[in-house]
DNA sequence: ATGCATAATTATGAATTCAAAACCAACGCC
DNA sequence: GGCGTTGGTTTTGAATTCATAATTATGCAT
């Protein structure tokens, strides 16, 4: 535990929650893989915690949908079938495009300048899984953030984590990265001629055809 | 406290969420108002069990977004700004407007029914606000299970809690019962006629009359 | 040998205990 | 007289303990 020793008092957040970041980063990790059971015993003594923190954690995942609880059974890691993919794409499909309207009607020059950065940054990254990916995430990110709406944020965040319950994204598939790309440059350029209306229809068909990539 | 006794092995959820539940009707109920402290060894008390259930029913109720937690100073009940109150308005109008597009497009006759019924319910309670409000709760929640998709159902379950923060919904005050009604059966027609485009189009404005009602 | 009943084990759910941080008030110092 | 400090109290955060339900294993009877 190299992390252990550090932050007597400076740290700002309780330990349950720090305790539901190290998990959300295991069930992503498949480290804990999806459908399994979760020894909450097991795991606390890996943290070098008490159940306590580690049961308050996953209620929290809970609620995030990350982990199902079942009534004296403990908790599972939970498992997406396509269908669900399929009803988070389509809802992420609508919550970010009616973001990016949004932005497109609203974002001052800075921040569309900021857009722009992470959008060139995209364009050099084609041959990078990863780091495409990253930044493919940070740009999707802080569009959700220019256009304002902190329930929105926390919805899209959550729904992403969700997502990535799921090893076949197709947005993430090599062979989609070029066309993924080319809708962002479109997105980008309606954004920036302030075309709102272009921009929902573009991001809403960004996620259309990441969701037939999936569905194929 | 008169539950206390019933349900011995009859229980099939967990107590805290039998907590979280009762926790949240006095959110509503105004036991506990918006920004007040939340005293849990007084509830815990009140309610006849310990710390811990409580404090991981406030936890989950804070994942909600119903109460907020700071760090060595406990849990507070939320507090909605009027721009809150605007984007979470705004939330359920796109996510809303979307189900009944869905609905339109391919909900069963029988659904079809299933929404007419409480429709025509609507239609005798515009004089008894109470009733007149559950009855339209309980037609947002039909349309939105019959669109079929988990995950907005969950998401808007929440924001509508999450709406009943505040004092002052538009919807529900009574000037605005009349008007919502015309809206509903104009809505309810453009269902039961499979037109989608219209369905979506007088949901949003349903959602966006009743939101300048709260600005206004 | 198989199936059922019962005992032992294990894990969950909840209460209790313990430690430490924040709050409040009284006291003393400048 | 105002302000900082210190001691006591309250409350949170976390570990531990206890009780109960579920699972597994064992043994007995058919």
């Amino acid at each position: 535990m190299t992390a252990a020793a550090t932050a007597p008092t400076l740290s700002p957040r309780a330990l349950y929650q720090d305790v539901a970041e190290r998990l959300r980063q295991q069930i992503f990790n498949r480290a804990l893989e999806p459908g399994s059971w979760i020894d909450e015993m097991k795991l606390a003594a890996e943290f070098g915690i008490s159940r306590t923190p580690m049961r308050e954690a996953l209620k929290v995942l809970a609620v995030e949908g990350l982990v199902t609880m079942k009534v004296r059974r403990g908790a599972y890691v939970t498992e997406m079938s396509a269908d669900d993919v399929a009803q988070v794409y389509h809802l992420l499909g609508l919550l970010e495009s009616d973001a990016a309207g949004v932005v497109a009607r609203s974002a001052s020059a800075a921040q569309l300048a900021e857009l722009r950065t992470l959008h060139d940054r995209l364009e050099k990254q084609v041959r990078q899984r990863d780091a495409f990916f990253t930044t493919n995430e940070q740009f999707h990110l802080a569009l959700l953030h220019i256009a304002g709406n902190r329930w929105t944020q926390q919805i899209v965040a959550d729904l992403r984590k969700v997502m990535k319950l799921n090893r076949h994204h197709s947005l993430f598939k090599q062979g989609r990265l070029a066309d993924s790309l080319a809708e962002h440059r479109a997105l980008m350029q309606a954004i920036e001629a302030r075309d709102a209306k272009g921009a929902v229809r573009l991001m809403r068909a960004h996620f259309d055809s990441g969701l037939e990539a999936a569905a194929g």
